[in-house]
DNA sequence: TGAAGGTGCC
C-alpha cells in the first residue's frame, strides 16, 4: 500500500514537474518506478543526472538491476558503492538466489559484518526456491532470532512440497499463527483432496476470514459434496464473489448446470471472474453454444472470455473453428497459443510454436508442455531438441513441468538415457516428475528400471498414485514379473489406500493373460466391479487370441461383444481366434456380423522421422516413391533374412 | 513523513 501510494505521486510529478520538489527521496522513488517498468536504461540515466545520492538510492540500483535479472550490474554497484548496510547485502545476495548462483549467494552471506532477520530469510527463501529445502531447513534452525517471515516461508516450503507433516509439526511450534498461514495449509489439504484434515483445521481456527471459507466450499465442491457446500455457503457471514464463484463452479465440475445457473442468476454482483467461470463451466459440460450465446450477453470480455471460447472449440476438436475464432481475436495472449497448440496435435502444432515466437510473445511453462507433447507424439526427436535448446534459453529449465515433459518427449523419441539425463538435473521433483520418469522406463519395458526407481521414491518421501501404479503393473506385465505385478496390485490397496481404476485392472488381466494364465485371468475379470469390467474383458480377448484360446475367448467375445461401445478390433480380435484355429466358416461370420453392425476396424499406422520430415505409413504402402521405397524393401528383405 | 532487502491463501 504505501509502495503504491509513493509511486502515484512520483509518478503524479512526473506529470507535473512544479507538484513536489526534486528532492533526494524524488529521485530514490522514480528510479525504482523506471525498474519496476523494466525501464532499466532510464533509472541508470536518472542515477547519473541525480545531484546527490545517498546510500538509499546506491541500494535502488542494487535492487533494480536484480528486479531486473541484471546481475552482472548490480555485482558492478555494488562492488563501487561508497558504503554498504545490511540492505545492500542481501538486495545482490537475492539476485545470486534468483538466477540460482546459490553458493555465491551463501559466500556472500559468510560475509556480511552484521547480519539481521532479514538477510537470514532471504537465503532461507532463496534456498527454498532453489529446490535446496534441506540446506533452508538447517540455516532455519541455525538462526539467532526468527520472525513470522521465517516462520512462514519455512511453513510454506514444506507445504508447496507436500511434506505436510513437517509443515504441520512447525507449524504447531511457531508462535506466530497468522489466519493467511491456517489458510495455507488449509488449501493445501484442500488440494490433496484431504478432507477430514481440511474440516479439522477449519474448526480449529480461531479467526476465518472470507478465504477460509471459500476454501472449505472449494474442498466439498472437488469431493462432491454439494449439499455440504450450499449448507457453508449459507451459513458464511460475508459472501464476496469468489464465494459465488466457487459455489458456482462447485455445481458446474458435478455437472448440476441447471442448478449453477439458476445461482449464477442470483449472483449480486458479478464481475468479470464469474461471467468467465459460468462460461467455461458449460464448456467442461460440453455446452459450446450456451457458452457462445453467454459470451454473446456478457457487458464486457477480457481476453480469458475469448480464450474461454477458443478452448470450447478446441475440446470440440474443431479445429478449423479454433482457428477462425483465433484469427477474429482483438487480443492474444500466450495461453491462445497455447491452446491452439496443445489443439492441433500434427505438424500445424510445430509451425505455429515458430509463428508465435515470430510474432513476439514469450513461450511459457504451457507452451513447452503443448509443443513438447506434439513432438512426443510425433516422435519427432529434432523438434524436440529444438524446443529443449529454446527451454534452455529462456530460464525454464528449472520448471518441474516442463521437465516433466522433455522426460516424456525424449522417451517417446526413443531416447531414454536422455530423459535420465534430465530428471536428474532436476531441482525440484514432485510425484509427476518421478511419475514421467517411471513411465519413461516402462515405456522402453525396462522393469528393473522401473522398480528401482520405485523404491527410491518411496524412500524419497513421496507418495506413489494411481499413475504411479499403473506403470507398475505396466512394466511388470510387460516384463512377465507376475509375483512382483501382483504384490504393486496389493500393495496399492493396503498401503497407499489406493482405489483402482479401470485400466489398474486391465493390466492386471494382461498380467496374467500374457504369461499364459487365461483362467486365472478369466477369474479375476469376473471379480472386477462390474462398472469396471469393459476394458479387462478386452483385454482378455486379447490374450486369448494370442494363446489361441477359442473356449474362453468366445466366452469373452460375449461379454464384450454388442455392447454400446464395442469398435471393429474387438470383431476383428474373435475372427482371428476363430482364423487361427482354422475354422473359416465361424471367422467370416464374425466378419459379416461386424459389418452389419457398420463397424470397421482403423487402420494401423506407423511413422518415422527422415531428416526432420515426420513421414507415415501403413502396411503394404507404396507412396513414398520419392524415399526409394524399392530400395527400402530389399533393405528390409535383406534384413529379416539374415541369420541370427 | 516519504525512497532500498525477506514471507503470505480462495
Amino acid at each position: 500500500m504505501k509502495k503504491t501510494m509513493a509511486l502515484c505521486s512520483t509518478l503524479s510529478s512526473f506529470a507535473d514537474p512544479s507538484a513536489a520538489p526534486r528532492d533526494i527521496f524524488w529521485w530514490n522513488s522514480a528510479i525504482m518506478a523506471c525498474f519496476r517498468n523494466g525501464d532499466v536504461e532510464k533509472a541508470h540515466k536518472m542515477f547519473d543526472e541525480m545531484p546527490h545520492r545517498n546510500l538509499v538510492s546506491w541500494n535502488c540500483m542494487v535492487t533494480g538491476y536484480v528486479q531486473n535479472r541484471r546481475i552482472l550490474d548490480a555485482q558492478r554497484v555494488f562492488d563501487s558503492m561508497p558504503k554498504r548496510n545490511v540492505v545492500s547485502w542481501t538486495a545482490l545476495m537475492t539476485g545470486y538466489l534468483r538466477v540460482g548462483r546459490v553458493e555465491d549467494a551463501r559466500n556472500l552471506f559468510e560475509r556480511i559484518p552484521e547480519r539481521n532477520v532479514v538477510c537470514w530469510n532471504s537465503l532461507i527463501s532463496g534456498y527454498v526456491n532453489n529446490g535446496r529445502i534441506g540446506d533452508a531447513r538447517k540455516l532455519f534452525d541455525e538462526m539467532p532470532k526468527r520472525n513470522s517471515s521465517s516462520w512462514s516461508s519455512m511453513i510454506s516450503a514444506y507445504i508447496r512440497e507436500k511434506h505436510l507433516d513437517e509443515a504441520v509439526r512447525l507449524f504447531n511450534q511457531s508462535p506466530f499463527r497468522s489466519t493467511s498461514l491456517y489458510n495455507a495449509l488449509l488449501s493445501s489439504y484442500v488440494e490433496l483432496g484431504c478432507i477430514k484434515e481440511a474440516e479439522d483445521l477449519f474448526s480449529k481456527m480461531e479467526t476465518r476470514d472470507a478465504i477460509s471459507f471459500n476454501s472449505m466450499l472449494t474442498c466439498y465442491s472437488r469431493a462432491g459434496k454439494m449439499e455440504l457446500a450450499k449448507q457453508l455457503f449459507d451459513e458464511m457471514p460475508v459472501k464476496d464473489v469468489v464465494s459465488w464463484t466457487a459455489i458456482v463452479r462447485g455445481y458446474l465440475q458435478n455437472g448440476n448446470v441447471a442448478q449453477a445457473f439458476a445461482l449464477f442468476d442470483e449472483m449480486p454482483i458479478r464481475d468479470l471472474m464469474s461471467w468467465n467461470t459460468m462460461m467455461s463451466g458449460f464448456i467442461q459440460n460440453g455446452m459450446l453454444d450456451e457458452a457462445c450465446n453467454l459470451f454473446d450477453e456478457m457487458p464486457e470480455r477480457d481476453i480469458v472470455s475469448w480464450n474461454t471460447i477458443l478452448q470450447g472449440y478446441i475440446s470440440k476438436n474443431d479445429i478449423l473453428s479454433a482457428r477462425r475464432w483465433f484469427e477474429s481475436m482483438p487480443k492474444r495472449s500466450e495461453t491462445s497459443w497455447n491452446a491452439l497448440i496443445s489443439g492441433c496435435q500434427s505438424e500445424d502444432a510445430l509451425a505455429l510454436f515458430c509463428e508465435m515466437v515470430r510474432a513476439g510473445f514469450k513461450p511459457n511453462q504451457g507452451t513447452f508442455v503443448a509443443v513438447l507433447s506434439v513432438c512426443a507424439s510425433l516422435v519427432s526427436i529434432v523438434c524436440g531438441i529444438m524446443v529443449h535448446v529454446r527451454v534452455l534459453r529462456t530460464g525454464y529449465e528449472h520448471d518441474t513441468c516442463v521437465m516433466c515433459s522433455l522426460i516424456t518427449m525424449y522417451s517417446q523419441c526413443g531416447l531414454v538415457d536422455d530423459s535420465v539425463r534430465v530428471f536428474d538435473r532436476m531441482l525440484k521433483r514432485d510425484t509427476i516428475a518421478w511419475n514421467a520418469m517411471i513411465s519413461a522406463y516402462a515405456y522402453h519395458g525396462l522393469a528393473t528400471e522401473v522398480l528401482r526407481l520405485y523404491e527410491s521414491m518411496i524412500q524419497s518421501g513421496f507418495h506413489p498414485d494411481h499413475v504411479t501404479f499403473l506403470n507398475l503393473l505396466l512394466a511388470c506385465s510387460h516384463k512377465g514379473l507376475i509375483d512382483e505385478g501382483c504384490r504393486c496390485f496389493q500393495s496399492m490397496q493396503e498401503e497407499w489406500g489406493i482405489v483402482p481404476k479401470a485400466e489398474h485392472y486391465s493390466c492386471v488381466v494382461d498380467l496374467l493373460g500374457r504369461s499364459g494364465f487365461i483362467e486365472q485371468a478369466y477369474r479375476f475379470t469376473q471379480k472386477v466391479p462390474e462398472k469396471l469390467q469393459k476394458n479387462a474383458w478386452e483385454t482378455l480377448l486379447s490374450a486369448c487370441r494370442v494363446h489361441g484360446n477359442l473356449e474362453l475367448g468366445e466366452l469373452t467375445a460375449r461379454r464384450v461383444l454388442g455392447g454400446e461401445n464395442s469398435d471393429g478390433g474387438l470383431y476383428v480380435q474373435l475372427s482371428n481366434i476363430y482364423a487361427a484355429k482354422g475354422k473359416w466358416g465361424e471367422a467370416s461370420n464374425v466378419r459379416a456380423l461386424m459389418e452389419e453392425h457398420g463397424l470397421k476396424k482403423e487402420i494401423g499406422c506407423s511413422w518415422i522421422e527422415v531428416k526432420g520430415k515426420v513421414l507415415s505409413f501403413v502396411s503394404n504402402d507404396h507412396k513414398h516413391r520419392d524415399h526409394q521405397v524399392d530400395q527400402m524393401c530389399r533393405e528390409l528383405d535383406q534384413i529379416s533374412f539374415m541369420p541370427e
